[in-house]
RNA sequence: GGCGCCGUAGCCAAGCGGUAAGGCAGAGGUCUGCAAAACCUUUAUUCGGCGGUUCGAUUCCGCCCGGCGCCUCCA
C-alpha cells in the first residue's frame, strides 16, 4: 500500500511520495539554544529520526533541514543578564543539545543551519513582502499583514473572521493594527544585538528564520515540515503567509506533527517540578536507549504519558530482544532450513512494514516483533527452529534496529574486557566440574560486582552486560 | 466561547463494523549443584456511562461524565 502520512492540511492520512524524483526535502523546526532539552523536546526530536529512518528504509533519500534558533527573546534577556555575549551562550546550549541527541542516536539532519547565519536571507524575504504590499511598519519594526493573506488559518483550521482588524493588543510592547498580526523585523532596543537593514537596524522576529532557510535550501515547496504540535498555530501558520505571500506556491505539501509528552499526567512544568532532561535520567541510572524506546513505543500522533515506571518497562523489553538476539547468535542450532519459519519470518516482517508505513505506527510495528520474539522462542525451545533460519531472524531484528536503534547497549567504562570475563568463567566451569561450588559461586559473584550476568544454558555459559 | 484530541486489564498501549495485538509488572512452570539469568504459560465474556443505527459496535451517530490540547511564548 505504500507509504501513508497524516498530513495535518488535510486533516487525513494521506499516501506520501516526495514531488521530485526520490530526494525527499524536509524541514524540522529545531530547538531555541537557550537552555538543556528536556525529554519533550527530545520526543519531537525522536519523532524526526523515526521519520527520517522510516524514508531511508523505504529507499527515499533526504535532504533534511533542521534551524537553530539562536536569536530570540529569551536567549538576549538571559544572555544579557549573564552579562555573556549572545553567541557565546546560545554555542554552548546548541553543543549540549547535538551531544543530547547523539547521545539518543538521532541522525543528524543533512543540515543544521543557524538563523543568525541566515539574516541577509531573511531580509531580502522581508524586502519581498514589503514589495508585494504584505508588510507596514509601526514605530520603526516591520509587521505582517494578515487581512492581505486570505487564506490564513488553513493549516491549524482556525476562523479568524471574528477577530476584528484594527484591534489594539495592550499587553504587546509593539503597536500592530491587527491582532492576528505579527512581527517581521523588530526594531532595534537598547544594547541588543541587531543587524542593518533598508528598514532600519534591529534583529528578525521568530517566524521569518525558517521560511528564508527552508526556501533557501530546500526551494520553494517542501515536501515535508515537521515540528510540534504547539507549533502548527502561529508559528507555522506564520511560515505559510510568509512564504507562499513570497512565492505565490504552496510552502509545504505534508504538514506533520508530533504530540506533547506529559509527566504523570501533567504537563511539564517548573512549578511542578516534573521536567526531565537526558542528563538527569542518565544521572538516575537509565540508558538513553530506554528514553529512545519510550519515546518511539507510542505514535507520534498520540499524547505520551511518561512515567520512570515506563522507562524501566522499556528497559526491560529491549533486554528481552537483546536476550533473544544473543540467544539466536550463540545457540547451536541443527542444519536445515524450515519453511514453515520462513513463512512466519516474512509475515513479521510484512506486518513491522505495514504498521510502519500507517503513518509509522511504531506500537504495532513493535508488537509485530515481539510476537515473532515468542513464537520463534517457543521454536528454539523445541527444536525446530534450525540454522538456516538464524539469519532471516537476525534480519528481521536488523530491520527493526534500523530503524528503533536500540539493541546496541551505550557502553559503560570502566568494566572488564571479553578476555579476562571468558577467562573467569573458563575458570568457573572447571570449579563446578570439580563439584568446587563455593568458587563457582565466587566467581559469578566477582563477575556479577562487574556487572556481568552469567546465564546458565544447556548449551553452556552465556554472558552479557548489564 | 471557538476548534480539536482522548477515556481499552495493576500500569503503558494497538485495534476502529465481525466478535479484544504487544510490552511492563504480578502469578505459575521449565531449566539449575543452589541460584540467577533466560524462556514458556497465564492475567479484559469485555473496551467511561446511557441511548440509537446495524444481522452484528470497542469500532458509526447522539447525549452525558471524566481528562487534555490549541486559540498568547512553548517541542
Amino acid at each position: 500500500m505504500g507509504l501513508r502520512l497524516y498530513n495535518t492540511l488535510t486533516l487525513k492520512v494521506e499516501p506520501f511520495s516526495p514531488a521530485n524524483g526520490n530526494t525527499v526535502r524536509m524541514y524540522s523546526c529545531g530547538p531555541t539554544v537557550y537552555n538543556y532539552a528536556h525529554i519533550g523536546n527530545l520526543r519531537t526530536f525522536t519523532f524526526n529520526d523515526t521519520l527520517r529512518r522510516w524514508l531511508r528504509y523505504r529507499g527515499f533519500l533526504l535532504e533534511h533541514v533542521m534551524n537553530i534558533t539562536d536569536v530570540e527573546d529569551k536567549i538576549i534577556r538571559k544572555s544579557m543578564e549573564l552579562g555573556v555575549p549572545m553567541e557565546q551562550y546560545t554555542r554552548k546550549y546548541e553543543q549540549f543539545f547535538l551531544e543530547d541527541m547523539a547521545t539518543m542516536r538521532l541522525e543528524k539532519p543533512e543540515r543544521i543551519v543557524r538563523a543568525t547565519e541566515h539574516i541577509q536571507e531573511m531580509v531580502d524575504l522581508i524586502s519581498t513582502l514589503a514589495q508585494k504590499g504584505f508588510t507596514y511598519e509601526s514605530d520603526g519594526s516591520v509587521y505582517y499583514r494578515i487581512s492581505k493573506f486570505p487564506s490564513y488559518g488553513k493549516l491549524s483550521h482556525h476562523d479568524f473572521s471574528g477577530i476584528q482588524a484594527g484591534a489594539r493588543v495592550d499587553n504587546d510592547e509593539y503597536d500592530k493594527d491587527d491582532a492576528r498580526d505579527f512581527v517581521l523585523w523588530k526594531q532595534r532596543k537598547g544594547a541588543e544585538p541587531c543587524w542593518d537593514a533598508p528598514f532600519g537596524a534591529g534583529r528578525p522576529g521568530w517566524h521569518i528564520e525558517c521560511s528564508a532557510m527552508a526556501m533557501k535550501y530546500l526551494g520553494d515547496t517542501l515536501d515535508i515540515h515537521t515540528g510540534g504540535v504547539d507549533l502548527a498555530f502561529p508559528h507555522h501558520e506564520n511560515e505559510i503567509a510568509q512564504s507562499e505571500a513570497a512565492t505565490g506556491k504552496p510552502f509545504a505539501r505534508f504538514w506533520l506533527h508530533c504530540e506533547h509528552l506529559h509527566v504523570d499526567m501533567q504537563k511539564m512544568s517548573k512549578s511542578l517540578g516534573n521536567i526531565y532532561t537526558l542528563r538527569e535520567l542518565i544521572d538516575m541510572g537509565y540508558s538513553p536507549e530506554a528514553l529512545r524506546f519510550v519515546l518511539m513505543s507510542v505514535p507520534y500522533r498520540k499524547k505520551l504519558n511518561f512515567t520512570l515506571d515506563s522507562l524501566k518497562g522499556a528497559q526491560s523489553s529491549i533486554e528481552r530482544l537483546r536476550n533473544y538476539k544473543l540467544r539466536l547468535q550463540s545457540g547451536r542450532l541443527s542444519d536445515g532450513l524450515n519453511e514453515s519459519i520462513s513463512e512466519l519470518s516474512r509475515f513479521a516482517l510484512h506486518k513491522f512494514e505495514a504498521a510502519m508505513d500507517d503513518d509509522l505506527n511504531t506500537a504495532e510495528a513493535l508488537a509485530a516483533v515481539f510476537e515473532y520474539v515468542r513464537e520463534t522462542n517457543t521454536l528454539l525451545d523445541q527444536g525446530v527452529f534450525v540454522a538456516g533460519n538464524r539469519a532471516e531472524a537476525l534480519q528481521l531484528l536488523a530491520r527493526f534496529d534500523q530503524v528503533f536503534a536500540v539493541l546496541e547497549p551505550t557502553m559503560t567504562a570502566g568494566l572488564l574486557d571479553d578476555s579476562s570475563i571468558e577467562a573467569l568463567i573458563a575458570e568457573r566451569t572447571a570449579a563446578k566440574k570439580a563439584k568446587q561450588f563455593s568458587r563457582a559461586d565466587d566467581i559469578r559473584n566477582q563477575l556479577l560486582e562487574a556487572g556481568i550476568i552469567l546465564e546458565d544454558t544447556k548449551d553452556g555459559v552465556r554472558w552479557k552486560r548489564k
